[in-house]
DNA sequence: GTTTTAAATTTGTAGGACAATTACTGAGAA
DNA sequence: TTCTCAGTAATTGTCCTACAAATTTAAAAC
């Protein structure tokens, strides 16, 4: 039982494409990941779809469902005799789970879409602290407040990031509205990224975890003025941090 | 001249996939735009490959592409020996901009989806006009007054909406974030099935052009505080009117 | 030098063949 | 009847070849 609850708050470690698995789905998980991280400049023209078929030892048609899947999600533009060109970033699907799950969570790029993510978190996750306090149902109250207990740091990193998620993606779900619970996409990337520089930073976690509780507690009692305080007080300390942690990156 | 400034201000008919204009792209749209208004149920099996093959009269190799593209939208899920089958309404890639754009405007079911975007702008839109009025530069100070300006009903609905929609999305790109940037396909959803949907609406233009002056001229003056309450009080009244519409299509 | 024409190149579409997987069927046993 | 298990059939997944369409590049004509 102990195990499973700790299962529960792992964080997950893949958010999938709906693709099967299969030779497509590698294809789009490679070439997405490679024109997130940079390795093409925005403009430059991706290899030829031969080329592609033989360096990923795969058919064309397999390139091809794969490519239509990026235009789809607006990383690249194909055209005739031209090629396939990475688009400018203004038109990436900037909120798609894949998109945002393909970012390099060790490049310092990554660091300001980390640092608009962390303002927007700031923008709408009060509101949805908000919203779950009045909306949340009894199940949903009771994760949230699991969770916010769960972060602490003697389990290590892993299952206190994973506990962190579960309560931010818990309390959008509750607000009942879906189109705010699909930012939980958004979290997900700071969370990996957090993850991922999360050895470099001091610990804070008795504060942050005194902070999660204050905030879970607030929502079950329902009472949605002192949970959306909460909510934002918590998220202004975590953006200092963030802001710290960014110009570190970039100083280096 | 002018003819060019209204165009400026319309609304843009399409805000289109990256996919080149082709077979490809038309089996997208159309399948994408049955899914979303609901001709296939959650769960419900698409007709096989080559029965679309045969029913919409392109080769298998398109109808597969489509097919992959849909699936990384979240919108179906393909499996052997089973078909494509819909997937649940929470895997939509919701803020997907074709996604929104496909859903049926005059649908009393895109009605849900409205009253939650509505919502999520009240949420953050003052939090974008806010940082406009800091960040946005001449130019975007000038587009935001311009668009204002000119919603008046005297061009008629359509460019009326289009200076709308001009002016919250600009606001959103002058907030300097890119991600909230990128909301804006929201807007573009909520002006579309507003558009739709105005015809049975009394009109208070009046009203509104004021208020959007008021916003524009805060953020020009660069009054963060200002601006964020006049949005905030612009939307909340915009709120109660998209209540009080959805109400009545239901009551329908 | 400029314009027009031709050629080469790259993606787009079509269609066939087989592989892989899994739902379904039916036979046999309990 | 009900359950198990093997076999069969159906559907998507992958590979392949061929040709069409478009557009850049190069050549040619003026």
């Amino acid at each position: 039982m102990d195990n499973k609850k700790r299962n529960f708050f792992e964080l997950p470690d893949k958010v999938l494409t709906s693709l099967p698995t299969g030779a497509v789905k590698d294809t789009v998980e490679h070439l997405g990941k490679k024109i997130a991280h940079g390795d093409y400049a925005t403009g430059a023209i991706l290899p030829r779809e031969d080329e592609l078929v033989e360096s990923l030892g795969v058919s064309r048609t397999v390139v091809r469902e794969a490519i239509k899947v990026l235009c789809g999600k607006g990383l690249i533009r194909t055209a005739r005799r031209y090629g396939s060109r990475v688009c400018p970033f203004d038109d990436w699907n900037l909120l798609d789970p894949d998109v945002i799950r393909w970012h390099d969570p060790e490049s310092p790029q990554t660091a300001r879409i980390y640092a608009e993510a962390t303002d927007l978190r700031l923008i709408f996750e009060p509101e949805a602290a908000a919203l779950a306090a009045v909306n949340a149902n009894r199940n949903q109250r009771d994760t949230i407040l699991a969770a916010a207990r769960a972060i602490h740091p003697l389990d290590g990193r892993a299952s206190m990031i994973g506990a962190d998620y579960m309560f931010h993606a818990t309390i959008l779900q509750a607000s009942g509205n879906q189109m705010l619970s699909q930012l939980q996409n958004l979290i997900y990337a700071v969370m990996l990224f957090s993850y991922a520089t999360s050895l470099k930073t001091p610990p804070e976690e008795k504060v942050a975890r005194r902070n999660h509780v204050g905030v879970a507690e607030a929502i079950d009692s329902g009472d949605a003025e002192l949970a959306r305080g909460r909510m934002k007080d918590m998220l202004v300390l975590n953006k200092a941090m963030a802001d710290k942690l960014v110009a570190s990156m970039f100083q280096e």
